[in-house]
DNA sequence: GGTGGTTGCGTAAACGCTTACGCAGCCTGA
DNA sequence: TCAGGCTGCGTAAGCGTTTACGCAACCACC
C-alpha cells in the first residue's frame, strides 16, 4: 500500500525539474507528451515523477491553461427524495464517462432549487468548471434555461423534449421516452389489458402525451388520468389512496417514476389490492429500488450510462472544437418486465416466471 | 431572473480595477474585508462589482492563498447499493456545514474502491482538496487508513470506533453506536421480547459487542446471532431465508442496516412470517427508505447533519489552527419506534398506534 | 510647526504551472 | 562546405490572484 513518497512533502515543478538537471519546461511538455521532446527524457522524467511523488498542482494547471477540467451537474429535481436515486445514477453516468477525458464532476447535494443554482451560477463565474450538464425540462423551466444560457459556457441539456431555437452553446441529450412506455403498452396489451391508468406528477408533462399516442397504437384506452402532488413516495401514496376512492380500478396502471409507483404500491396492498393479480402496475426509471419492491417493478428503463455518454462526448466536442456546430442525440428508453404485471384478471397466479 | 450582465464577458481582477479606477490589491481587500481599506471604497467596489459582474478566479486565488476551500468526502463503502443512501445523507450532512465555510465538497460516485482511493489521492497530491472525510472503519481498512494519513493532510474520520494513539493530523467523529441499540432492546424487552437475534453482516463489526452488552444490561438473549454476505437487500434477503430455513425464529430480530432489512423484511413476507405480528424487526441507519416500508420500520437513527458539522468543525479547525491539538467529538444514536416492532406474539394487532 | 502614529491606497513580487520563442547542435543534400 | 531544416531543450512571459511593503496624506499633540 505505501506508495513511494507519500510523506506530506509536494515538490514543486521547479524543484523537482531541477532535482532531474532539467527545466520545467521539458517537465510540463514530458508529462503532457506535447512539444518536442525525446521519448528518453520524457520516459526518465515519468519515472522519476512516480520515484519522487512530483503531482502538478492543479490551480497552477487550470491558471495556465485556462482550463479547470471539472464540470458541473446541474438538476432540476428535488434532491431530498429517497436519497435522490434518479440524481445519483444520472451523475454516475455522467461522472464515469468524464474519467477517459480526466474532467472531474462537480455536483451540489444541499439546499433547495434556488440555492443550487446559485451555486452553479457561481461555479461558471469563478472559472471552476470548464462545462455544464442540466438535467432540464424545457417546457417547465423555460426562464432558468435561458439565464444560464446567458452565462455563456459549453451547456449540454438532458431534456425530454427539445425546444427550437436552442440557445447558443447547449447542446441537447434527448431523453425519448416513447420506446419504452410503448413497449409497456404493447406488452400490456398482450397480457390482455383494455383499460389501463396513468399516475402522473406534473401536469403539463410531454409523458402523457406519448402515452396518449401509444394507447392509440395499441387500441388501449388510458382511464383514469390522476396526478399526484409531487414524485415523492408519499405523494404517490396519498395520490393512489385518492384514486382508490373515486375511480374503478383500471386493470393496469401506468406510475410516472418508480418512488411513487413504490407509494402507490403500499396503498394498494394495504387496501387488500394484490399486484399484480388484481392491477398491474409499471414505474419509470428503473432505480435500484424498482427491483426490490415486493413485488419487483416491472419498469422502463433508462440507460443512465449511455445519457452520461452522449452528454460528455458532447460537451468535449464543445470544449475541443468551439467552432464545429453542437450536435444533438437521443437515447431510447426501453421496458423492463418484472413481476408487478401479470395477465388481466387472473386470480390464480402464483408465481409467474421473470419474462 | 436576468442577473446584472450575464453575458459570458469574464473580467479579471485587473480589469475590473481600472474600470473602477483603484489598485488591484483595493479590489482585494474590499472582497475580503481584511487589510485596511475606507467602509466608503469598500462598499463602492462591492456594489460595482455586482453591477459589473465581476467574480474572482478560483483557481487564482486558491494558488496565490494556498488555499483550495474544497474537501473531500472518501468512503469505504460499496457505492452501487441503491444509489447508496447512506454515502448520500453523509455527503448532504457534511455539505450543508461546509457552507458557511466557503468550501466545497468533492465526492466521487463512481469506481470501485480501489479506483475511488486513487482518485482521493490524486487530489490530495494535486492540492485540489484542503483536506478529507474519511468515512472510516478503523478496524477493518487499518492499512489504507494510515497509508492516507501518511498524505498528511488534515484528515477526519467518520468511525465506529477510535483506535489509539491515532496519526498526526487526524481528529475522529465517532458515532456511538450504544445509545441507539441500547434503546431499541429496552423498547423490545419492555414489549416482552426475551430472545432477539441479530442479522451482521461484517463479523468484526464493533456493532455486534455493543448489542450483547445491551442485552446483558435488560437480560436478554441474543439468539440466533447470523451474518448475511455483505450490505444490500439481497444479502439481507438471502440471509433471511438461510435463518428461516435453519433456526427457530427469534421474536425479534435486530438487522445491522435498513438496506438489509428491507431485504429481510420481503423473505419474510413472501414466506408469510408477519410483521410485527409474528415477529419484530429493527433497522440501522434510518435511510429514507426505512419510512417507506411496509410496515415503516423502526429503526436507529443518525444524526448525518450533526455528523457532519463535527466532521466540518474539527476539519475547519486543523485547518485554521493547525498549532492546536486534534480534538475528538462522539455523536449518539437513537431509536425511532416505528410500525415493525410490536408487543411479542400479539396476534391480534390491527393498527398499532405509532408511538 | 515639527514629530510620531495612523489610515488608505498603490506597487510589485510571489503562487506553480504552460507555452511561444529562440538557440544550439545535428542531419541532409547540393 | 554550407544553407536550410529539424530536433531537443531552456528562457521567460504570461495566467489572475494575494499580500508585504512603502508612501503619501492626515491627525493629534506638544
Amino acid at each position: 500500500m505505501a506508495t513511494p513518497q507519500s510523506n506530506g512533502k509536494r515538490l514543486t515543478i521547479r524543484e523537482f525539474a531541477q532535482a532531474l538537471g532539467v527545466s520545467t519546461a521539458t517537465v510540463s511538455r514530458a508529462i503532457h507528451g506535447r512539444g518536442r521532446i525525446s521519448p528518453e527524457t520524457r520516459a526518465r522524467i515519468l519515472a522519476q515523477m512516480e520515484q519522487l511523488g512530483y503531482t502538478p498542482n492543479l490551480h497552477a494547471q487550470s491558471l495556465a491553461r485556462k482550463r479547470s477540467m471539472a464540470v458541473a451537474l446541474e438538476y432540476l429535481g428535488a434532491v431530498e427524495v429517497l436519497s435522490d436515486s434518479f440524481l445519483v445514477e444520472l451523475a454516475r453516468g455522467v461522472q464515469k464517462n468524464l474519467v477517459p477525458h480526466r474532467y472531474r464532476l462537480l455536483l451540489n447535494l444541499t439546499g433547495d432549487l434556488k440555492y443550487r443554482r446559485s451555486v452553479v451560477r457561481q461555479w461558471i463565474r469563478a472559472q471552476v468548471v470548464d462545462g455544464i450538464v442540466v438535467v432540464a425540462n424545457p417546457c417547465v423551466d423555460a426562464e432558468w434555461l435561458r439565464a444560464l444560457a446567458a452565462e455563456g459556457i459549453p451547456t449540454v441539456w438532458i431534456a425530454y423534449d427539445v425546444p427550437s431555437p436552442l440557445p447558443e452553446r447547449v447542446a441537447v441529450v434527448q431523453l425519448d421516452l416513447s420506446p419504452g412506455w410503448n413497449e409497456a403498452i404493447a406488452y400490456l396489451r398482450q397480457l390482455g389489458h383494455q383499460r389501463i391508468g396513468y399516475l402522473g406528477a406534473l401536469r403539463d408533462d410531454p409523458a402523457l402525451e406519448i402515452i396518449q399516442n401509444a394507447a392509440a397504437t395499441h387500441r388501449v384506452q388510458i382511464e383514469p388520468v390522476w396526478f399526484a402532488q409531487g414524485e415523492t413516495p408519499e405523494d404517490g401514496y396519498q395520490a393512489m389512496l385518492q384514486l382508490l376512492r373515486t375511480h374503478p380500478l383500471p386493470t393496469a396502471l401506468l406510475v410516472r417514476t418508480d418512488l411513487m409507483a413504490f407509494g402507490a404500491l403500499q396503498a394498494l396492498q394495504q387496501n387488500g389490492v394484490a399486484v399484480p393479480e388484481a392491477i398491474s402496475l409499471v414505474g419509470h426509471d428503473d432505480l435500484p429500488i424498482a427491483q426490490w419492491m415486493n413485488p419487483p417493478l416491472s419498469t422502463i428503463q433508462i440507460d443512465y450510462t449511455l445519457l452520461g455518454h452522449h452528454a460528455v462526448e458532447l460537451l468535449m466536442r464543445m470544449l475541443n472544437h468551439p467552432e464545429q456546430p453542437v450536435a444533438s442525440v437521443r437515447v431510447a428508453t426501453r421496458f423492463i418486465a418484472r413481476r408487478s404485471t401479470a395477465p388481466v384478471h387472473n386470480h390464480s397466479v402464483k408465481e409467474v416466471k421473470n419474462p
